[in-house]
DNA sequence: GTGAAAGCGCTAACAC
DNA sequence: GTGTTAGCGCTTTCAC
């Protein structure tokens, strides 16, 4: 109906329907609409129904920017990761945005893919957005994306690569505990020649898995030199410097690889070189994956505590945004160790 | 200094420096400190200065939220995925967060857990914060998410699993050709006892695949009856349902399996069953991940080109929002057949 | 070139 | 119980 009826405001008709809208449709007040909707204060049953039936005829739907920004608080929380793929930090993701929806709340991903200077962009643009926390993966201990996030003010608890020291709550495992746990075990196996497959030493949980994997070493005897693999974050790398650590003719019997794309490396490396898992070499992983537990051998692994990390980490949070938590948390997680074929007596 | 002045007011001094605040301290008004960030009019260098060292001073940080509502552009997308940890889902989110941060973006991250249910509560939740566009990888091919979706009006593309004569945008690949050449050259290799496991044939693209592989073993003579084995999503649902199917006795010399969890089940069923692979038995997956190519043997498989997919889907999404697209598109990509160990002549 | 000021759509005093 | 209204922090006319 085009005619232009002065007095109804049909002028109006661009874009969604308001809650100005809903209110006149509605003949209340739109603190009465906003009323119903949040459930702040009771509502006379009649002009409650009235509002709802506007409601649905305008197919209303609540602006939550407009609200966010009234009321101080965006009810998102932003989670940043290294890589979205890679299957820790993707459960990680998976296990907050399940949490998130349960308190209302929605999740904005960023994934810096390992790189401080996109890491930080994308830290600042989340900052803009006012996020009521964040959840935090660096890629480094220690990044500039630290202090810009001091300085927002905005509750931050880190996971997994936490830098000595820090002033953010942070919850990871007891990586040296752990790698001493799994070279133990390869140690009881009969192994002696145990070589540590290694992503980048100047994570401190990296660095912590090569301190837990020393001292099991040296306890047992056993020596390390040379044993340590220095490869890189990627699946590539990993095969790259497993073939050619194996070429050297320095050959372990056994190769604990300390991430699941590293374990997938050192895989294709052995099956280059014609050494079958476990007759040959054995293998275990940091990291559990599905894949693990279904090929062929299945792998054996360390696994983490995806499940309690972010709920420790969402619940630790949402304490620190209400405001009722005091010092700092460091919460240190427990792995466990899950025993399949690659690994075997020796 | 809790004195109170009061033509300072210094009463303001809670929360984060605004605008006004950066204005103030440079001596502006707020329409040079929001041209000077935004670039649009020309500020004298002079005051532009003064505002920048101000925003340096006070750590100012602009809000994007007040910015969203008043421009009525959030600059955020949302994507919703099934299930994050799922390769191809992951996949794309990080291709789709690629272009996003390209494009001064950000992307709200909803997983749906398969559960249509939750899918319409997230995308309902979604929609409040007005994101520009959607991305949605659905649960079901239709919906009552989707009839939210329409009255929303908020641009969006469908990918993956589409239903037929969509009104929305959508992205897919050629599901029935891929499947049949997969199955032509599992043919080829000699088979005629070719399994199929499939997931959720209510879904289009796997209904799609079912008559890619019918219409393959029709032409080469081969009989179907009773090889299609109806898993289910998880790797365990395939797991069983594998192994149910090998004891029947009705073993046949290939499968397969309709997406890499599929894949992995099959895998676990066949280890437990004794069967090698790809001695006894051949294995081809849809959708190709890392651990395909590494593992022994490794796994032929049909790989969907994700770059393609999730760059495609960002342009129309794109041009949808900027209004410059007239009808739909239902684009359908090609995918590659990428032959490894797993599959070998009969 | 620059500033004043009117909203964007909502919530929450405050007044009745 | 309900309505009026002043902002939340920003962008953008419009006037100078």
């Amino acid at each position: 109906m085009p005619k232009k009826s002065p007095r109804e405001k049909e002028d109006r008709r661009k874009g969604r329907p308001t809650m100005v809208d809903v209110a006149r449709t509605a003949g209340v007040s739109t603190a009465t609409v906003s009323h119903v909707l949040s459930g702040v204060r009771v509502v006379r049953q009649i002009r409650r129904e009235r509002v709802l039936k506007a409601i649905d005829f305008l197919d209303y739907s609540p602006n939550q920017v407009a609200a966010s920004l009234r009321v101080r608080r965006s009810a998102v929380i932003g989670i940043i990761v290294p890589d979205i793929i890679s299957s820790f930090f993707s459960k990680i993701v998976r296990q907050i945005e399940d949490l998130a929806s349960g308190s209302k709340c929605q999740i904005l991903l960023a994934d810096t893919q390992e790189d401080p200077v996109r890491e930080r962009e994308r830290v600042r643009a989340l900052i803009r957005r006012r996020p009521d926390g964040l959840i935090l993966v660096p890629c480094r201990d220690h990044t500039e994306t630290l202090e810009d996030l001091r300085k927002s003010e905005i509750p931050t608890v880190i996971i997994d690569r936490v830098e000595k020291g820090t002033e953010f709550d942070s919850i990871f495992v007891q990586n040296a505990k752990a790698a001493a746990e799994g070279c133990t075990y390869l140690i009881s196996l009969g192994h002696r020649r145990i070589a540590l497959l290694i992503s980048e030493p100047r994570l401190r949980n990296i660095s912590q898995r090569i301190r837990g994997y020393r001292a099991a070493m040296k306890e047992a005897g056993c020596d390390d030199a040379g044993m340590i693999i220095n490869a890189g974050l990627t699946l590539e790398q990993g095969h790259l410097a497993m073939r050619q650590f194996l070429m050297t003719g320095n050959r372990p019997t056994a190769v604990f690889a300390l991430t699941d794309y590293l374990a997938l490396g050192a895989l294709r490396a052995f099956s280059e070189a014609g050494l079958t898992v476990p007759g040959d070499i054995s293998l275990l992983a940091f990291d559990d994956t599905d894949w693990m537990a279904a090929t062929r051998p299945s792998i054996s692994a360390i696994s983490q505590p995806i499940g309690v990390i972010a709920q420790q980490a969402w619940r630790t949070l949402q304490e620190r945004i209400e405001g009722k938590r005091g010092k700092n948390l460091a919460c240190q997680l427990c792995c466990t160790l899950i025993k399949r074929e690659s690994t075997t007596q020796l």
